[in-house]
DNA sequence: ACAAAGTGTTAGGTTTGCCTTACATTAATA
DNA sequence: TATTAATGTAAGGCAAACCTAACACTTTGT
């Protein structure tokens, strides 16, 4: 039974994500760094890679700095979309905290639907573009 | 280490929101019709089984219903509230369907902050008490 | 009441993802 | 450059959740 190229565990995911955030910022990133920032142990990290390596997202040798490849930079924004998109939504339209929004979203970027996800940055835009009902929302919920 | 009483897997929340759906419908509830909601063998659904009643969170005994504690319905209902809460902003607020709306509140209400969730329920009352926001976004996500 | 159907458990496996320990390799610095 | 610090990997384990197969017990239906 091959595995199935088109989804990561979100485990996996994680990875990714962490590893394109730093390709972002130009910061270069090794297995030690990974393991600092996801709080696993390095033997775990070198595990992932591996599995990351086999499914051709990342080139990386030892002591070097990891790199996503096209398809990595793909499921990486896939997911980073996700997670931006729930962050939002949470902050801007739920008036939650951003580091709460941000937790939600790191958990729930991995299992919601493409639909509801979608759905989402509709509302959020629409919400935007019609600013009153959320200022009346905002002062509901400051009210209690 | 002693397992932390106050939490249960995701696994074991959706067999006891399952067992707890039942009760509410006075439906009598075996091992095995717990297999086939679940989608999961006979064996697995014995041994799950078991550690609900070693958390004293049903009682059961071999070939009899199965029902749960006081203990237990408060953690179903913690569950279950979770659950319809999402199924409602993601059906009423998001307009998406019935079903999708529970798939997705299915995997989530395992891991979303209670305090997401209150801002939710807040914002879906919110909503009903101002209608014409609502019809409007739905005429927007409809014209696409 | 007894065979057939349904239900439950046990034993033994698999997979995934993590761990620690120990060791190897590379990089940094005194 | 010679240590020391940092990094990476391999081996061996563990725990959770699932599985199948085999067997035991209970319920049902003729």
């Amino acid at each position: 039974m091959t595995k199935n190229s088109k989804t990561l565990s979100s485990g996996l995911e994680d990875y990714i994500e962490t590893i394109y955030i730093a390709q972002l910022k130009n910061l270069p990133l090794k297995g030690a760094d990974l393991a600092r920032q996801l709080c696993v142990s390095r033997a775990s990290v070198s595990e992932a890679l591996a599995k990351l390596v086999a499914k051709k997202l990342i080139t990386y040798n030892s002591y070097e700095t990891i790199s996503l490849t096209q398809l990595g930079i793909e499921f990486a924004q896939n997911v980073y979309n996700k997670h931006h998109t729930l962050k939002m939504f949470f902050e801007q339209v739920l008036f939650i905290a951003p580091d709460e929004a941000g937790e939600n979203a790191c958990k729930i970027e991995h299992i919601i639907s493409q639909n509801v996800l979608n759905r989402m940055t509709e509302f959020t835009e629409f919400c935007r573009q019609n600013e009153k009902f959320l200022t009346e929302f905002k002062k509901e919920i400051t009210r209690k």
